[in-house]
DNA sequence: GCCGTTTTCGGCCCGACTGTTTTCAGTCG
């Protein structure tokens, strides 16, 4: 079982507990193993082999071992099954819900024994909610909000649609010709998952920090209520001091801190969590005589300030170096910061070169011309041109004849667009029993082969890993792309075990992408951390199918940079001849340089 | 349910905001 899988029975059981009016502690602790178990990247199956290992996860006591021996044994386990006795799993549901929580969804069933959104709404549309204790009309009105709200949206958004909306929210609150009140802001930062870069982000946080001025409090309140005017707000969730938190109509949640400078570090560390991260680093400022809140941190007794301008200086305060915003995961990161074992994350100006991308040849916008002048735009010193190969009929994918053709034209382009080089790829695709879906002699031809899956893709575990693995071991095959599969919020992972086909590429001498178009970000973080660990070649490519796409590579890095990756790993960020260099060697390369050197 | 050495019992992060209260419980991040 997988230790998502695991870890959602055990947050269920929580949230359960909850409403059970269990005391804080007992469901908290099923919170933390729970959240523990999302970012762990050891399967906890394997860890349970060894019950003393088990044990010495934090947070997991005797109880909690059984527990999941028996969730993983079963698939459930008892207290789960006790909690589903006396609560339907639907109640769950409504915890989803905005301004509803445990005491008001126990109430709700206790009273009317309702436990489905459809049953709440219509409590609310009757009038029957504004009578309850500790109800009202407007909390009434906000639930009937909530429920229209939950039926429309899954809650969940893909990073660029966040970061293209964040980007738009910021630039309306500093536009001073809308308003006179930015002319008061001094900065806009998004923080939040979307600092971190999670690939999917629920809500977006931004930071606003106010310029010095004479009346504080005046500025903030003309800047909260610019924000409150802006055109895509569907309702407005809070409003108070310091704080506007609006519902906008493309579904996204905004929550708007404004501050002062001199609380920016600590707000904008406070803001980008992760959770567990920040929880890691009170209790660190605790244990050194200190407390840690959004505004500073500052000595326990007596409230003095110690730090709170920068994260930078917090983090030295706390004793550890400072850590990126994409490994705040609890993933191990104190510990590096901790002994000066940081890595030095790969950044985008690091890439040199796109290796995956499509041209009118199949199903790309954009000729191979434009996609060489649109890429040398952006600094990069070579790209690869890799179209589709015939079994992506849909694409227009290639056959050998075409392939050949396309070579030809991607030489005679080279003339036209000096000062990149523009590689001859092609994407092959790896049909259903591992073969390549072009010849040799044609694979023969072309300089970068990246192979990858476009059909069978529900094959079971043990045919889909042999699959990879016959790609993998046909020497042609230079780079697996899109290894998964996987569309972020749509499609899951094909099944196969991810290990063994790391190891084989590994063996192999095959690179493995990381494909940046955001619906894909695929190796994703975990995987990518995998691959650095077996010492592997990794490559960022866009999979841009037109010349606008290119800008997806930020995606890609800061998935890479989520998975620990420095710029050794990255092989695309080396110059073109030891990129080229870096690549699986082709057989018939191999053969006549060695003919060559025989000869000589 | 877990954890710890200034605790084996008593606390679990904590501050902002809302709405329903008439001083605060519930929700949220």
């Amino acid at each position: 079982m997988e230790n998502k899988e695991v870890a959602r029975i055990l947050r269920e059981t929580a949230q359960l507990l909850e409403i059970d009016g269990a005391i804080i502690g007992r469901y908290r602790s099923y919170e933390k193993v729970a959240e523990l178990l999302y970012s762990l990247h050891e399967r906890i199956e394997d860890i349970c082999k060894d019950p003393k290992k088990l044990r010495e996860l934090p947070g997991v006591g005797e109880n909690m071992a059984e527990h999941i021996c028996e969730i993983l044994q079963t698939g459930d386990y008892k207290l789960r099954q006790k909690l589903l006795k006396k609560y339907p799993a639907s109640l769950l549901e409504l915890l989803r819900l905005q301004s509803l929580g445990p005491k008001k969804v126990l109430f709700l069933w206790e009273t009317f024994q309702v436990s489905t959104i459809e049953g709440v709404e219509k409590l609310a549309r009757e009038g029957k909610l504004r009578e309850l204790p500790g109800f009202g009309e407007k909390s009434e009105q906000n639930i009937l909000k909530a429920t229209e709200s939950a039926k429309r949206s899954t809650g969940r958004f893909k990073l660029n649609a966040a970061e293209d909306e964040a980007d738009k929210f910021a630039a309306y609150i500093k536009n001073t010709e809308l308003s006179k009140s930015a002319a008061a802001v001094e900065s806009v930062t998004p923080a939040g998952s979307l600092r971190r870069g999670r690939e999917t982000i629920g809500d977006i946080d931004l930071l606003v920090t106010m310029r010095p001025g004479r009346d504080k409090q005046k500025d903030v309140d003309a800047v909260a209520e610019h924000i409150l005017k802006y055109p895509g707000i569907d309702q407005t969730l809070a409003h108070g001091e310091n704080k506007v938190s609006v519902l906008l109509g493309s579904g996204f949640q905004v929550d708007v801190r404004m501050l002062a400078k001199e609380n920016f570090g600590a707000a904008l560390l406070y803001f980008t969590g992760s959770k567990s991260h920040n929880v890691a680093l009170r209790g660190r400022a605790l244990d050194m005589g200190w407390t840690l809140n959004e505004y500073a941190l500052t000595t326990l007794k007596g409230g003095k300030v110690v730090a709170g301008k920068s994260e930078e200086e917090i983090y030295a305060k706390l004793g550890l170096d400072y850590i990126e915003p994409e490994l705040r995961e609890m993933t191990g990161e104190i510990e590096a910061a901790e002994n000066h074992k940081m890595p030095k994350l790969v950044r985008l100006q690091d890439i040199r070169g796109d290796l995956q991308m499509h041209t009118t040849a199949s199903d790309g916008r954009n000729s191979i011309e434009e996609m060489g002048e649109a890429a040398k735009a952006l600094g990069y010193e070579y790209i690869a041109l890799t179209d589709h190969s015939k079994a992506v009929t849909v694409a227009n994918g290639m056959d050998e004849k075409r392939t050949l053709a396309q070579i030809k034209k991607i030489r005679a382009a080279q003339e036209r667009v000096p000062g990149i080089r523009l590689l001859a790829g092609i994407e092959v695709d790896i049909l259903k029993n591992g073969s390549l879906d072009l010849s040799n002699e044609v694979l023969a031809q072309l300089d970068v082969v990246v192979a990858s899956v476009h059909s069978y893709m529900q094959l079971d575990r043990e045919a889909m890993t042999d699959r990879i693995l016959g790609a993998i071991e046909n020497p042609y095959t230079q780079i697996i792309a899109h290894p998964t599969g996987r569309l972020v919020l749509r499609r899951d992972a094909f099944d196969y075990d991810m290990e063994k086909i790391l190891d084989a590429a590994k063996k192999n001498g095959v690179a493995v992408e990381c494909n940046a178009y955001p619906d894909r970000l695929d190796l994703k973080d975990v995987h990518l951390r995998m691959a650095k660990q077996r010492g592997m070649k990794i490559v960022i490519s866009t999979d841009a199918h037109n010349t606008t796409h290119f800008r997806f590579m930020k995606y890609g890095v800061i998935t890479a940079r989520r998975g620990w990756l420095e710029k050794k790993d990255v092989i695309n960020t080396l110059p073109l001849d030891q990129f080229l260099a870096a690549l699986r060697p082709k057989p018939t390369a191999a053969v006549s340089k060695a003919a060559k050197t025989k000869s000589a």
